[in-house]
DNA sequence: GCCGTTTTCGGCCCGACTGTTTTCAGTCG
């Protein structure tokens, strides 16, 4: 693990390991910041510390400046190792059952000397937790609940999971009477790439009935809270639904304080105090005068800038981007002309070329790169260099019929284990244009990893690198691999990477994607798709990127056809 | 533990709901 992470791991893990320890909680956020702070930058811990960068990073002082240096040069930090010890692992793993904080874990711990899930599970089926302050019989059966929900679900949904639920639930509150205005919060509507929870703000004068008819909506399993003005239920998937409503005129405050991430909202409730105005859900205040807005975009403007789309709002670098009057807009899904990376039966896709060119030429786009598998991907049907002869004729055929339209020749390459592709020469050099990826061999080095695929990148016949990382979002992680130096030989060899739009991958990260904007990384957003509704998966990606802050000139797939066809000429 | 035109101490964002209490702590977002 690079140095980096292990800081930002170690001082995530300081964070927790203090709040149950019961220390002042401004030091633990202390610890969350810095943490955050470390993620925002490139490089690497130890080229921070020989340069000097780390004296100007946020929240970084004395103090912690030393615990860094302390890592670099002995590979660990003393305090968190005595921390650490002070608590058994299994304290951690117990935190992630929703409804139980660090306070209760602590007692729990101490009390009954309870340190993993298991254990408490059991305590609590023998009413073991009854005798201490603060348990009763309902927190037991809370936790047993959270325990159950924490093992089914792992806790997190995809976007695809999560999305059909909220497009169903918005259209049932949509038709009520008392429903004036609702809206998707949350961090489904920042577009993140796995959520745990649905947020819907409705503006309404009859909150009792709205809440009343929300927690017996029909795909409820039970209720987790029913208030007045906020209410939260389980749908039988697991996923949990919060729903909360507000007087009409609130509406845009609520639905802003809603969408944001915790730290986005810290940080506009900060820019409000700063101008002398107070924050909340409710309202913005000037002393107890409302500011009256009747948007989102007013209150932006109230706060001194421009409206930050929902995607952007994580508090990254949206601040600085809304208070320049000339960014561009980001990209949209109606901006893309075409697709690149696309399977057909000639390797493991379930449509025949023909098929799946008229599908996407249906969509109104006016090109497709075909890339099936290329030989050494066997378990996926590549292709041998015959069946690429084949094919070829098939599109030259294809393509013939269409004047405005056109099937580009196109091969999803492995990258082998040295870095090479996976055709001779005089072979690669009869496609338009290749996507080298990794499909096996995981288990390198980061160091080993990055320089194969950098090799490929430098490979004059590449033209695009596949899902950079090879995450399985909710399954697998990432490979070990340095991301930001994949990103600038990318550049450097004038090779796009791909946004892969697959749910399961969206992958180049979001979070990448503005170190990749700054420095002039193309991106293109590819649905690597397997079947026909498989292309509407751009959708997922150009999300994505616009999450990353991404125009459609940062887009390869947003270029018309005579564009493409010189670009790949 | 960080920070500073409120600058070396005293702040650090704000509110709803639950379950336990009998005025509030804990958790969550």
């Amino acid at each position: 693990m690079s140095d980096k992470r292990t800081a930002i791991k170690i001082f995530e893990e300081m964070a927790t390991l203090l709040e149950l320890q019961g220390a002042n909680p401004f030091k633990s956020r202390a610890y969350t910041k810095a943490a955050r702070e470390l993620q925002q930058h490139e490089g690497q811990l130890s080229e921070w510390i020989v340069s000097g960068a780390i004296h100007s990073m946020k929240g970084i002082g004395k103090s912690l400046k030393e615990k860094l240096i302390e890592l670099v040069e002995t590979g660990k930090i003393r305090e968190h190792e005595e921390l650490r010890a002070s608590f058994p692992d299994g304290l951690m793993e117990m935190l992630k059952i929703p409804g139980l904080g660090p306070k209760k874990a602590r007692t729990l711990y101490q009390e009954l000397g309870l340190s993993n899930i298991d254990d408490l599970e059991e305590a609590c089926l023998t009413d073991k937790l009854l005798p201490l302050p603060g348990f009763a019989k309902k927190t037991q059966e809370k936790l047993l609940q959270g325990i159950e929900q924490l093992r089914m679900y792992q806790g997190r949904f995809r976007l695809n999971q999560a999305l059909p639920y909220a497009k169903q639930i918005i259209a049932d509150l949509r038709a009520m009477p008392d429903v004036e205005q609702v809206e998707l919060g949350g961090s489904l509507r920042r577009w993140k790439e796995t959520v745990k929870d649905l947020d819907f703000v409705v503006a309404t004068r009859n909150p009792e009935a709205v809440m009343k008819a929300f927690v017996e909506h029909p795909l409820k399993e039970h209720i987790i809270a029913h208030g007045p003005t906020k209410s939260s239920i389980t749908l039988s998937s697991g996923l949990n639904v919060d729903l909360r409503t507000v007087k009409p005129e609130q509406y845009p405050y609520a639905l802003m304080h809603f969408t944001g991430s915790k730290e986005h909202n810290t940080t506009m409730r900060k820019r409000a105090k700063d101008r002398d105005m107070k924050l909340n859900e409710y309202g913005l205040f000037r002393g107890d005068t409302l500011v009256e807005c009747s948007s989102e975009t007013e209150i932006f403007a109230a706060l001194g800038l421009h409206f930050v789309p929902p995607e952007l709002r994580e508090d990254r670098d949206e601040f600085e981007w809304a208070e320049k009057a000339d960014h561009p807009p980001l990209v949209e899904l109606s901006d893309i002309q075409g697709i690149f990376h696309a399977h057909s039966t000639y390797s493991d896709g379930s449509a025949t070329l023909r098929e799946m060119a008229e599908a996407t030429r249906d969509m109104g786009l006016t090109y497709l790169g075909i890339t099936d598998h290329s030989r050494t991907a066997y378990y996926a049907g590549g292709l041998s260099i015959e069946e690429i002869q084949q094919q070829h004729k098939e599109i030259d055929e294809l393509n013939q019929e269409w004047k405005d339209f056109q099937i580009f020749k196109g091969i999803e390459s492995d990258i082998l284990g040295d870095g090479s592709l996976d055709y001779p020469e005089e072979i690669l050099a009869q496609f338009d244009f290749i996507i080298a990826s990794v499909h096996s061999q995981f288990n390198m080095s980061s160091e080993e990893m990055t320089a194969r695929i950098i090799r490929a990148i430098e490979h004059p016949s590449t033209t695009m690198l596949g899902h950079p990382t090879g995450r399985l979002l909710l399954n697998r992680d990432s490979y070990p691999i340095d991301i930001y130096k994949i990103v600038d030989a990318a550049i450097a060899n004038n090779v796009i990477i791909e946004i892969n739009s697959n749910p399961y991958r969206l992958d180049l990260d979001w979070r990448i994607l503005g170190y990749g904007r700054e420095k002039g990384l193309v991106v293109s957003v590819n649905p690597d798709a397997h079947t026909i509704p498989g292309i509407s998966d751009i959708q997922y990606g150009v999300g994505i990127a616009r999450k990353g802050g991404l125009s459609a000139k940062h887009v390869f797939n947003t270029y018309d056809l005579p564009t493409i066809r010189e670009k790949l000429g």
